[in-house]
RNA sequence: GGGCGCUUAGCUCAGUUGGUUAGAGCACCUCGUUUACACCGAGGGGGUCGGGGGUUCAAGUCCCUCAGCGCCCA
């Protein structure tokens, strides 16, 4: 059978037709199987704002890697696909879309609408994600997808909120939060971003004022809020002392919300004025100065600060060390609210003018400078950033992060590499609370109702106790008269009820997963949920259990309808005809698919899988996400959800910046993948994949008309319009124009645009083709093949050296995989494939091939090495793997088994082979078990003897170019050596011939070195050339002189260590004879040059 | 400000617990289209390992310090 395939592996095909082919072959399925070991991956939900990057690409492809590997090991490798909703992100992309598109903003189509717009969101991206998981190779279980708001993962967020709760971990408080204005919620801190920006910064001053005699009181303790409440007439009691506090501030709106003057204390100016008060003449509060040291600083200009605590962090944090005040002066979209008195109503911005122009007037003010000012910015609106107190909900994190503190320290998980835990332990031991609410519309609705209620006597009398039980709370068994709620008995798992434990009247009711009965009732009954959502966070820390069906103990997760390939491709379309409401129902084709209560007892799919065997991920979300699953793990579980973390390198543009979107930097994997080939994108990250912390990936522009590449600058990035034409770029190499993406602007309608490449990944791309190309020549000589093990007295030395060298890389390949460590493993495998099995294996094949009496075993041996090094290098490369698995089959569908009973010295000379029984390979390489060679394949000796040979070739070839002897002219080789490295040398030398176009004429110890030979010198053999019609002599005395001198140089350094008496007494023994050896041969390749320069007639 | 890292050939990176002459890929130079591969083959040039100091018989590797860069936390 012969198969004429093309001189280049063509990746495109090959890629559409494995997909699909693994799909409906169900090979990615992992289901629990008695007798094999589970091996758990849960991806690191990608979020559906947007489509995947490099970043993914990454990290998608290590998964893989490492699931296909432990597939081929025997191992029941479940890898759990799925996407997060990313509360925040999610919806500010749809509302800003909305708003820019139709100038609507959420409130004008309401809550429903805007979640309903955001599932439509969602499915498009979905769908668009996982089509790009599928692209590159990913080997998910594909009926297993979840997503953070869907039925099930909805429901173990339900369940744990309700825990928590119950258990008094989740409580409601007042924070300081991110304000975003625009967006009118909280943004966490990962979700702004700071930027330098001119600004102005006011210095000004208050009265220092002080009782009237015969006034009212002043407050002998500070935690008295009376003064700001003071009545305009108990002001009059103040009166100024004609002192002044003069402070600066960038935010001068903000002193409508002052609540005090901070100086430290030690500061001699204010010292006197400590404890006294100042009145802030743009609203007429009387606040007190007070000290501080962490809060004012001396040295910074005039040492007094205003403290607004409600609207600055420092200021909150002072306010709470000395009880201040904490007045809100915002209302939620940044306009001054009721607290503002006459500035109510104005945008903050616009509050700032009036305030500075009143206090000019007032004659508080002393100057204004520019000043380059930090500024925050919401990451979702790109408006500025408020500092706002606000009611929150928060996760008590003392136990909880002990807990999972704990499972790093002792061992339980384990980070790879590990100076990572540090990180980890680092943020978990500072135990601050997790604040878990965010004012959105997409995303978990917390599960609280509550009302308001009557509670003016405590404890409660009789008749409010009624109430509650009768009205408000029909689950309650008993109300305390002290306010505490006991749920009835039968109502316990379903219901918990509590008072706010800072706000007495308000009553706060939980209600668990599956009981919208008991929702409508409280509804009824006056109660309104909680208006907030849960941060995304919360939802994906439960992810390595939700996934897996928890809380539902008794049935396994239902899954998608079949995989087959049909419903692989995603229709868009269908998708998004299907919308459907966040909280209500559930993801279509999920119930059908759910098997009959009756059927199984246990969720095995839980048992089976939970924990993880190992999380992939990147080292920023190690505190944002990696710890929160350990927590919940811990929490829900009662374990672990992983045993090992890899944190991977992150991808950087060759100016060392994070790849992004907003930057203009960032790689799209598909066209990657479009450019080069999977394999080749998957090989080639893996490469770069150590324990290293970033990876720089320079990028450049692909021409659109001669796909010559300009690398990418920062210029390139920073280029703008500026109200003229949209920037261009010209091809250096065709001087044609095109444009470019960037974040700041669209290229025109139909301008030619170039695509953001990176040239690195050719490396991956050159190497499959080399593959290819190996497996191409081994077909073409695989005809007549048949299946036969080989008697050890048959293999040639190449054949006994290719088995030893390919059964080191398969240990070091498996050693390097166990360590996390992808680049040494690919180097490995590379470096076999092309620098062993390429250039020598094959090459010294080809004699042999020509030869009717020699073919067989050396088709036997090529197929045993084929076999292998596709299984081995399938986790790198699945998609020539296999494909060239699929052709390898036509030429030699049986082929020796995995076990190769081993060639190296130990093995039996009376074995009946070497090689395994004969079997039908695997359907797919996929399948197919990984390589695992027998250690008495390796046989350093016989690998030490091959080097020789090697050596002398390379020595030829090196004659040959330095003397520029034509590579068609026949060489005759003289090997001046002992007689056993003769005989070595006798038994290859038919391969000198084909590898470097020479005859071995003669070796052994009475060689001497014929006329006008050029020569080298190995550290055990001495090989001349005859060439004196072909070269200058001449030239070959200087060369031979040069490399004499740079060995004397060598053999002196070598005496300088022997002659030094403190290297003598200290160093070990095996170091000292070490460099005696190497001064010994070092000396002895002197001696033959030396020798070689008289026969030259040159002098030494 | 605190923490974790990084700085090795023109570029991108390896370099196990200190130990013989510091490696790879790309790029570059020379030669070559021999029936697997020019996305190739053969050969070659190129590094005082960021600067300075120290420990040691021995430092790219350990310690200190300075400079530059990145990330995380304040």
């Amino acid at each position: 059978m012969t198969t004429e395939l093309p001189k280049t592996y063509e990746p495109a095909a090959a890629q559409n037709r494995w997909v699909e082919h693994w799909l409906s072959h169900g090979y990615c399925n992992a289901d629990p199987t008695p007798g094999k070991e589970p091996h758990t991956i849960m991806i690191p939900l990608p979020n559906v704002t947007g489509a995947l990057h490099m970043g993914h690409c990454l990290n998608g492809t290590i998964q893989d890697l490492l699931t296909r590997w432990r597939r081929m090991q025997g191992r029941a490798a479940l890898w759990m696909p799925g996407t997060d909703h990313a509360g925040i992100a999610t919806q500010a992309v749809v509302e800003r879309r909305m708003l820019e598109e139709e100038g609507l903003t959420r409130h004008d189509i309401g809550r429903d609408a805007l979640v309903e717009r955001i599932w439509k969101w969602k499915d498009e991206y979905e769908a668009r994600i996982l089509n790009q998981l599928k692209q590159i190779g990913s080997s998910c279980d594909w009926r297993r997808v979840r997503f953070t708001l869907d039925e099930v993962c909805s429901k173990a967020v339900r369940r744990t909120f309700f825990k928590m709760f119950s258990d008094g971990l989740i409580y409601r408080g007042k924070r300081l939060v991110n304000w975003d204005t625009y967006l009118q919620t909280a943004v966490s801190d990962d979700e702004v971003f700071h930027e330098d920006i001119a600004g102005h910064f006011w210095t000004m001053n208050y009265p220092v004022v002080e009782r009237r005699a015969g006034g009212v009181s002043p407050p002998s303790d500070l935690t008295d809020n009376y003064l700001g409440g003071l009545t305009p007439s108990a002001r009059q009691d103040w009166v100024p002392t004609g002192q002044r506090i003069s402070f600066s501030t960038t935010r001068p709106e903000t002193m409508l919300g002052d609540t005090a003057i901070c100086v430290h204390p030690t500061d001699e100016r204010y010292t006197d004025l400590i404890g006294k008060h100042v009145q802030i003449p743009a609203n007429g509060r009387i606040i007190p100065i007070i000290a501080d040291a962490l809060l004012a600083d001396k040295t910074l200009g005039t040492g007094a600060v205003k403290v607004t605590p409600a609207h600055d962090p420092n200021d909150y944090a002072c306010g709470l060390r000395n009880n201040l005040e904490m007045i809100n002066i915002l209302n939620t979209d940044g306009t001054i609210n009721e607290n503002g008195g006459e500035y109510q109503g104005l945008d903050r911005f616009e509050a700032r003018k009036k305030i500075v122009a009143r206090m000019e007037s007032l004659g508080h003010f002393e100057k204004v400078e520019d000043r380059v000012i930090p500024m925050m910015y919401s990451d979702r609106s790109k408006t500025v950033i408020e500092p706002f107190l606000s009611d929150q909900w928060f996760v008590k994190m003392d136990t909880l992060a002990q807990s999972a503190m704990d499972a790093v320290e002792d061992g339980r998980v384990r980070f790879f590499p590990q100076r990572y835990a540090k990180t980890y332990l680092d943020w978990l031991g500072e135990k601050r609370d997790w604040c878990i609410s965010r004012q959105l519309w997409w995303g978990h609705r917390i599960p609280i109702w509550s009302k308001r209620v009557e509670r003016s006597h405590d404890p409660l009398p009789e008749y409010a106790i009624e109430r509650y039980q009768a009205e408000l709370f029909p689950y309650a068994g008993t109300v305390t008269p002290d306010g505490l709620i006991e749920v009835h008995d039968s109502f316990r798992d379903k219901v918990f009820a509590t008072f706010a434990p800072n706000d007495p009247t308000l009553l706060l009711i939980c209600v668990a997963d599956g009981n919208p009965e008991i929702e409508q009732q409280l509804e009824k009954a006056g109660c309104t949920q909680d208006p907030d959502v849960l941060d995304t966070w919360f939802s994906s820390a439960l992810w390595p259990h939700a996934t897996l069906g928890w809380p539902d103990r008794e049935h396994d997760p239902p899954m998608q309808p079949a995989a087959g390939a049909a419903s692989q491709i995603s229709n868009l379309k269908s998708q998004i005809d299907g919308i459907r409401r966040a909280d209500a129902l559930p993801l279509a084709g999920i119930s059908e698919n759910r098997k009959p209560k009756t059927e199984n007892t246990a969720n095995e799919v839980l048992d089976f899988f939970y924990p993880g065997s190992v999380l992939v991920t990147s080292r920023d979300i190690i505190t944002l996400w990696v710890a929160r699953m350990v927590l919940t793990g811990l929490y829900n579980m009662g374990d672990v959800p992983f045993k090992h973390v890899y944190i991977h390198p992150k991808i950087l543009d060759g100016l060392g910046q994070t790849m992004s979107k907003s930057k203009g930097n960032g790689v799209d994997p598909l066209e990657l993948i479009e450019k080069y080939g999977t394999d080749a994108v998957r090989f080639t990250i893996s490469s770069l994949a150590g324990e290293t912390q970033d990876v720089r990936l320079p990028v450049g522009y692909e021409c659109p008309h001669c796909q010559a590449i300009t690398p990418q600058t920062r210029e390139h990035q920073e280029m703008r319009p500026m109200g003229g034409a949209t920037p261009s770029l010209k091809c250096a190499k065709c001087k044609k124009s095109f444009q470019f993406p960037s974040p700041w602007f669209t290229p025109d309608e139909g301008a030619p645009v170039a695509r953001i490449v990176s040239e690195r990944f050719e490396y991956g791309r050159n190497f499959c083709n080399k593959l290819w190309n190996a497996c191409r020549f081994a077909f073409m000589n695989l005809e007549g093949f048949s299946p036969a093990s080989v008697a050890v007295a048959d293999l040639q030395v190449e054949d006994r050296w290719v088995l030893s060298r390919l059964a080191t890389t398969v240990r070091e390949v498996t050693t390097m995989l166990d360590r996390y460590q992808f680049d040494q493993a690919t180097r490995a495998v590379r470096e076999f494939t092309w620098n062993e099995f390429c250039d020598w294996y094959l090459e010294m094949l080809k004699p042999r091939f020509r030869n009717e009496a020699t073919r067989p075993v050396a088709q036997r041996c090529l197929v045993v090495v084929v076999d292998t090094l596709l299984r081995l290098l399938h986790p790198f490369a699945p998609f020539i793997t296999e494909e060239l698995w699929h052709l390898f089959a036509q030429f030699a569908p049986v082929r020796p088994s995995n076990g190769v009973a081993g060639a190296g010295p130990s093995a039996a000379k009376e074995a009946p082979g070497v090689f395994g029984e004969s079997i039908q390979a695997t359907e797919s390489v996929m399948v197919a078990p990984w390589p695992d060679m027998s250690l008495s394949m390796i046989d350093a000796a016989l690998e030490k003897r091959f080097e020789r040979l090697q050596e002398t070739i390379v020595a030829v070839r090196n004659v040959r170019s330095s003397y520029g002897i034509a590579p068609s002219a026949q060489l005759k080789l003289f090997m001046r050596c002992a007689p056993d490295v003769a005989e070595q040398l006798q038994a290859v030398a038919s391969q000198f011939d084909f590898l470097s176009k020479t005859m071995l004429e003669a070796a052994g110890l009475d060689v001497t070195a014929p006329k006008g030979s050029v020569s080298f010198s190995l550290g055990d053999a001495d090989g001349y050339l005859p060439v004196a019609d072909l070269v200058d002599l001449n030239a070959e005395l200087v060369r031979k002189n040069k490399e004499a001198e740079k060995l004397r140089g060598f053999i002196k350094s070598q005496e300088a260590k022997l002659s030094n008496q403190g290297f003598m007494a200290k160093a070990p023994a095996d170091v000292v004879e070490g460099i005696r050896t190497t001064k010994a041969e070092q000396e002895a390749q002197l001696e033959s040059i030396e020798r070689i320069v008289r026969e030259l007639g040159g002098s030494t």
